[in-house]
DNA sequence: CGCCTTCCGGAGAATGATTATCGTTAAGGC
DNA sequence: GCCTTAACGATAATCATTCTCCGGAAGGCG
């Protein structure tokens, strides 16, 4: 039952890539195409440790360094897109499926993400980027809070610093 | 010549951080105050090694551990908040004589921040957080772009991505 | 068809920021 | 001042990420 599954399930946006690599000179290895065809098919804000174990579940053993390697290119092509949501470690998802620019909301107890958009931010970013004479290239939009989950789990949101700091010097 | 420099230097607000310290039980050490009367009297985003340095032209000398531990108080007690730009490592600024709540633009070549507000902001987050049933606690909004010296320094920000990946899966 | 050059892929070492360990030493309460 | 506790500092450990190096596949060419 595991014969071939990284061409059954190749994703129908990996033409691009390939596109991108020969455009750029660069060899479009098995590699990359397994790889990115990962990336592709998940929804999800991926790390490379998760990216690796799917890999795994496919039956593909490749090295971390070629996953690094990979996501380089890939995020250097503009299909993909990375994130530090503050776990130590970077996030990965491609930009096919949803809004191609959007923010992301994280819950900060079980670390889910959730995807939104607010077509004001990027009016926000022209114009703030023109009052302080940049050429913007992109933002970056991240609301931390507790999600409803979490809310109905019972988890709460506790706040360990002074009252309130600013207030306290005027 | 070096005497007790570390209090000629004090910040007005380093009483916020004793008091935040006793109220959490936590002895108030020499070194302590010290790194963060270094952080309190920078108006920049200093990085630990920069801490590190200011802290070595005062002729003190602070073990990298103390100054990472006493960020970690500093950044909980609310006086003090750490930002990652994309350099590798963090970055702290403490949140007196400013906008308590602000957002940053970053120059992607030289690295320059600037800090800007807007109140819509705050609004933002509260009613996407509502939205998604979170409740909020902080957002961080960064802007990327090439500030207004580097493009008169004839700096071109190249886009070596695919023309418009986005646009071309509809 | 074999040779040569190039550069990828893989394994593991190296790096760099951050965190933990542990003996020594300073804070804070009495 | 004494005592308990926890911080300090130096160093080792950790963890994500990058580099190094070598075998090997891809493509050009005689």
């Amino acid at each position: 039952m595991a014969t071939a599954e990284h061409t059954a399930a190749a994703s129908p946006y990996l033409h691009l890539f390939r596109r991108y690599l020969r455009q750029q000179g660069l060899p479009v290895t098995q590699q990359r195409e397994v790889v990115a065809d990962v990336v592709f098919g998940s929804a999800d804000h991926l790390s490379v440790e998760e990216i690796e174990a799917r890999l795994k579940q496919r039956g593909e053993r490749i090295g971390k360094a070629t996953i690094y390697r990979t996501m380089e290119i890939l995020v250097r092509s503009g299909l993909v897109e990375d994130h530090d949501f503050g776990d130590g470690f970077k996030r990965y998802e491609h930009l096919f499926g949803q809004q191609p620019v959007h923010e992301h909301l994280v819950c900060t107890h079980c670390r889910k993400v959730v995807e939104f958009r607010r077509r004001e931010i990027q009016r926000i970013q022209d114009e703030v980027a023109r009052e302080h004479g940049f050429i913007p290239s992109r933002h970056r939009l991240e609301i931390y809070g507790l999600c409803a989950d979490c809310q109905a789990a019972g988890v709460q949101l506790k706040y360990e610093g002074l009252a309130c700091p600013a207030m306290a010097v005027g």
